[in-house]
DNA sequence: TAAGATATGTTATATTATATCATTTAAATT
DNA sequence: AATTTAAATGATATAATATAACATATCTTA
């Protein structure tokens, strides 16, 4: 499990971050980004963007997917939630804006979801991305396993 | 794009390749598998679930999801096609029964998929993994970029 | 041959995601 | 402030990906 005293303040910290990418970039952080953005960190577990939906339609009137889709692309670009390609999920960025590659590792047991960051691995990768003359855009690199939590 | 003088002779080692692991492991190499097996071979090119659909539907009579997806699923629990997670789609393995982790090249441009397995990365993806108490039961990896022709 | 297991057929539906066009809101310009 | 423009959102429809559930057939082996 991820090691968070109090989950309110990742989530604070989170929009705190979300406001200030914005400002230096001249974006508009809007209510519906803020809500998905909060809606993501409501917990360390991948969210889906139905489930997103689907408490959003709570609050709000009846949202429909583009507006949940269009709000994850905005975060995303921004760097303030990343998506998991083999659960078509997301979760939100623990560093936004800090780190160029990162990757995760995922708990198939509890779901939570750990961001890691080392240059050793993304070395690595351009190591063997250059022994094929190949030119890297983006990394996908998701580990599935149990945490230290759920192995013990 | 990649290096196969006869694209024929990668279907027909694809193709034994199958048939040997089915007999080593006692299972059934049926015709639906195969065809689905050559038709994820046609190409170096990732494969979609659906294209696959409709080119069974040319020569059988009218395929559904399921025994596509059937298929799929048996080649995959059996090493001989891999899933590409960021692009929905398959690949045939290129040496099954050879390696445990692999990851692959994807190039953006001509969609061509080279797949690679080095045991340092898969070392320095362990070490991280170990760092983080993090017990590893598979890993996905994807990289995107452009390959050596189209970086060219 | 009968029983059990595996594979396939079939229908329906669940899940994930995007295209398109209309409308609104915000920002920049005059 | 009014006008223009750009960005964001609303709304409807549909595309793309994947699985559930149950029936039937085929293959194994007792």
């Amino acid at each position: 499990m991820i090691h968070c005293e109090k989950h309110n303040h990742c989530i604070s910290t989170a929009i705190k971050h979300g406001e200030e990418i914005c400002n230096e970039k001249g974006l508009k952080f809007t209510a519906i980004r803020r809500k998905v953005l909060e809606l993501v960190w409501e917990s360390h577990k991948p969210a889906k963007a139905y489930d997103i939906l689907e408490k959003l339609a709570k609050e709000d009137g009846a949202p429909v997917p583009p507006t949940v889709y269009r709000a994850l692309d905005f975060l995303l670009q921004n760097g303030l939630v990343h998506r998991l390609n083999s659960l078509n999920a997301f979760v939100g960025c623990s560093h936004p804006g800090l780190h160029k590659q990162c990757y995760f590792l995922i708990c198939t047991h509890c779901e939570e979801v750990t961001e890691c960051c080392t240059n050793q691995l993304g070395k690595a990768i351009g190591v063997s991305a250059k022994e094929n003359s190949f030119t890297t855009e983006s990394v996908s690199l998701e580990i599935l396993g149990s945490c230290k939590t759920c192995s013990a």
